[in-house]
DNA sequence: CCGGATAAGTAAGTGCGGTGAACTAACTAA
DNA sequence: TTAGTTAGTTCACCGCACTTACTTATCCGG
């Protein structure tokens, strides 16, 4: 997956491609095997990779050699003929530097290694910090991360709010007073490290793609919190739109004759599907909560369908606070979407709320460096 | 692109990357340039994809000797130095076969030229075959349309109704009652030649973006006739789906109250949109057509809103019965989407009409043997 | 009309990365 | 011990694009 163009790196492909770019993308291949299945032998992986096993010993010795990979001992096992030696990721050789910039109040991010693992966090509180100044915030939180590791950083991943486009520049973000940011651009010339921005629903499918439990379909991750936005993976790879606004469905009409919102126009999904007014609606005096979280799922489900019949996706994840989205409110947007689709569309698809909770944003922002630094996830 | 796996070729990159594959790679750069922008010389054909000019002369030499490409002489204005010698794509030094499966009662299909030309047509009637009957009759017409060039074919491009996945094998086509039918392999198998299948309506949305006046943002085609279904192009390749069956909305519902449909739901989209039932509609004794129409518009408006933003799509064409759609259609659905999105989604957003008729899908099947053999589109 | 500048295209040699063939190493089976 | 199997390495080779250095062909300024 090539989500994001790295800052101050060479871009991908696209154009000419040398033998430099032939090693990398070997080199790639087999860092996503062992990422994936886990440790094996040489010859395990030139069997995995079809590339030879001179080629495959010549790579593996490079990435010991960085420290990159690491050798494991044989496995227990005997069967006939030299028992293999086993190589491995070293999970903890290099860090990554995770931020979550799209909670309310505050900025969090987490220092995580190359599996995913969440090793600390760390966060700051935003006190209506607004344009330079949150920048400032951003870069005082990645310095003071950079600082709770004493091993290499791979780079820094970010999920914002707002749009951000493919070169890690917030074009839009309300609550920051963000326009034309280049935050990636910037955060990379103060730290000198690869820095990678994305949207933060689009860092949420990524982390779900890669560390939930998800299958190789169209996969689509749903955010409710304070907003309501959603990512894309087709195809094994991020999804941008045209001007990196995918995903931004939370203002969709699902009720032409419902609430104002605060975008002006009326009936807006946010104005149902927000957690806040979640909250209020189910705290409503003499409401039926049940019933008021199906209804909901219904309105979401009418949105969604459409998304489903268009994109054949394979899975629907919903993240924020499972209490209100795990239940009655899941299973009638789930029967809704059955109803409104055909078979076809329907029959491959699941739909679920997320298990890594809040820590799928940092995750997926992890993602973003894993797979742009070497080429993994 | 790489849309589908040519039948009986090597397949693409995914895995590991030999130099051969890093020639044909290049190969398809100077290809793809020289189709886009016209002839042009060594030197600018160096300069437009960073590889040197002895490597460009080297790959030019070996497509002039192929006679896929041909020297054209030197331009007319005169500037220092040596004169360039412009060679341009011989759009028939090949040529390609593409079908259209998808009309009611007969299989049409063409002769097109590298450059999207139909250079002739032809067709046979159905008259109810159905299975292998089915495959037997698209055989024929094959090998009539090859017999109708003297020029070396390079390819069959098939766009087929139904689900096909992306081996080209139809999973499921109710009209020609094929289900897993291996379409692709078997006319590979009995033409030898590399045979590309797809749906009908993800081979328009190919047409339409390679010969269409589309940009490269996402690129959605919906087809209005006997049924309806949508293609999409993101990114610059085609949305295949989980099971291949991305862009099937036809029967998506709009109307829960509405009419009955074939597929025992009710209210589907096709109830509404489907040509002859739009024939049917705007013909009602007693009917204000246009306002008819202009319901329909606001229908679809609401079923493509989610899609539009969900994708921040670039642009939508509707392809069919042009008096039928274009106008109060085709207004209504634009307005009803834009007043259900944000500006962010819409603004950048465009919905217009084909202007390619009804060979959108022969040239487009043609586009998919482009894009698989030379890597052109 | 003739050198000098500039650009297009060609020829020869270099370096990189992957390959196949052959080799060593380490083990099991009989 | 001998045969057979698997892991991993060494080495010579090949294909590809690169650099360097050239020829060819034109314009321009004196």
């Amino acid at each position: 997956m090539t989500p994001h163009t790295p800052v101050g790196r060479p871009l991908r492909p696209q154009g000419k491609l040398l033998q430099e770019d032939a090693r990398r993308h070997h080199r790639s291949l087999l860092l996503q095997q062992l990422f994936r299945d886990g440790p094996a032998s040489r010859a395990d992986l030139a069997r995995a990779s079809a590339l030879t096993r001179v080629t495959v010993s010549d790579l593996v010795g490079e990435m010991v050699a960085e420290g990159l990979v690491t050798e494991l001992g044989a496995p227990e096992g005997s069967r006939v003929g030299k028992p293999p030696m086993l190589v491995g990721l070293a999970a903890d050789s290099h860090h990554i530097i995770g931020l979550d910039l799209s909670e309310t109040d505050s900025m969090s991010g987490a220092v995580v290694n190359l599996a995913g693992t969440v090793l600390a966090r760390h966060e700051v509180h935003v006190d209506g910090a607004e344009g330079e100044q949150a920048v400032e915030l951003v870069l005082r939180l990645a310095t003071e991360l950079i600082a709770m590791t004493d091993r290499p950083v791979l780079g820094i991943g970010v999920g914002s709010p707002g749009v951000v486009d493919t070169a890690g520049t917030v074009i839009d973000a309300p609550n920051l007073a963000w326009t034309d940011t280049p935050l990636a651009a910037r955060l990379a010339a103060a730290l000198d490290l690869p820095v990678f921005v994305a949207n933060d629903a689009n860092t949420a499918v990524l982390g779900e793609h890669t560390f939930g439990e998800s299958g190789d379909g169209g996969l689509m991750v749903l955010r409710v919190g304070t907003g309501v936005g959603a990512g894309f993976v087709l195809g094994g790879s991020l999804l941008h739109g045209h001007l990196g606004a995918a995903g931004e469905i939370g203002h969709v009409v699902v009720d032409p004759d419902g609430e104002r919102c605060a975008c002006s126009r009326t009936g807006c999904l946010e104005t149902v599907l927000a957690a806040p007014r979640l909250r209020r609606t189910v705290a409503a005096p003499g409401v039926d909560g049940p019933a008021a979280l199906a209804d909901v799922g219904r309105q979401l489900g009418e949105v969604l369908a459409p998304i489903v019949a268009a994109l054949n996706l394979h899975e629907i994840v919903l993240s924020g606070p499972a209490e209100l989205l795990d239940g009655p409110l899941l299973d009638a947007a789930n029967r809704t979407i059955r109803e409104r689709t055909m078979p076809i569309s329907s029959t491959g698809l699941a739909v679920r709320t997320s298990k890594l909770g809040e820590d799928v944003v940092v995750v997926g922002a992890a993602v973003l460096v894993l797979a742009g630094e070497l080429g993994v996830s």
